[in-house]
DNA sequence: TATTGTTATACTCTATAACTATA
DNA sequence: TATAGTTATAGAGTATAACAATA
């Protein structure tokens, strides 16, 4: 079923097969995600950010003082995978773990000067590669496909 | 730049986090995938096939006497990687490895009868799983997404 | 020389479980 | 009891480099 509409011919080789993966969502959203990806580190890894340290340090510099707990619920992960995480950011100098008297349990992440300068780097130079990849894309798909994304992701956690 | 048009909110905390990384494709794409990803697994798990041994198995069965390095490069991994999946393939009794005498380096890539059965199977339960997850999306929504998740495949190999 | 399949190896990302110190 | 941060550990998934057999 569903297995007609595509004219498999030989000119689609390349990134199309005719096979079913080209009607999954799942096999379409991680190839593309891999081509962007690849476009990210080819931008920022001269900077010495992976792409998960980056938006970390994105979230601390937008919502300083952030707990680790909170962090990890925002970026999807486990409150123990973040610790490396944040070990990096600390070893780059770009965040710091301040102690907070409130609650000793918890430790506030603050972003330094430098940090919120390489950020902005970063940032820059991903959203120009972005802009390179996608530059096939009109605006308005560009828009389409970043509102068809986040509906996806608003069923995150509520499966 | 870029960071207005978007009323930053208490609302929107649960998926989106108003940071500059709403606006940025790769994450996007990484936690929608990651959405889709998990609702696989739990629909095909059952199955003992990975989405990287069930997208392989889709390739043999769709292109018969495929070869390791054509199958790796349709999958946009390398030959090396190629193996490990192949030998579940082969221990599941999906596929099989057969010589070819025109060329004895090679050795095609055979879909047994149960392996067209298992594939058949998952596939059922894998669309079947993505409808329900993107059932908040309209039909044209989801053409609409396929079609431009392809439209940045295009660009694959070719960076 | 080049290609196919393979092995060995290492790295990234992530999760689970258990621990500690606090609350 | 419950939570924050941490450690230890393991498991996917992938890549690179080198190798034997074959072309």
């Amino acid at each position: 079923m569903a297995a007609r509409a595509t004219k498999n011919t030989l000119a689609n080789v390349g990134s199309s097969d005719g096979s079913d993966l080209e009607h999954i969502f799942g096999y379409n959203l991680k190839r593309a995600y891999m081509v962007v990806h690849a476009g990210f580190r080819e931008a920022v890894e001269a900077d010495g950010l992976s792409a998960r340290v980056f938006s970390a340090l994105s979230l601390v510099v937008h919502f300083p003082n952030i707990t680790q707990s909170a962090l990890a619920r925002r970026l999807g992960i486990e409150r123990s995978g973040l610790v490396a995480i944040v070990d990096e950011l600390e070893t780059l100098g770009y965040v710091t773990r301040a102690a907070v008297p409130k609650d000793r349990r918890v430790q506030a992440l603050v972003p330094s000067p430098a940090g919120r300068a390489a950020y902005r780097d970063a940032l820059r130079k991903s959203k120009a590669r972005e802009a390179e990849i996608l530059a096939h894309l009109s605006a308005e798909e560009k828009a389409t496909l970043l509102r068809l994304l986040k509906k996806i992701r608003e069923l995150e956690d509520q499966e």
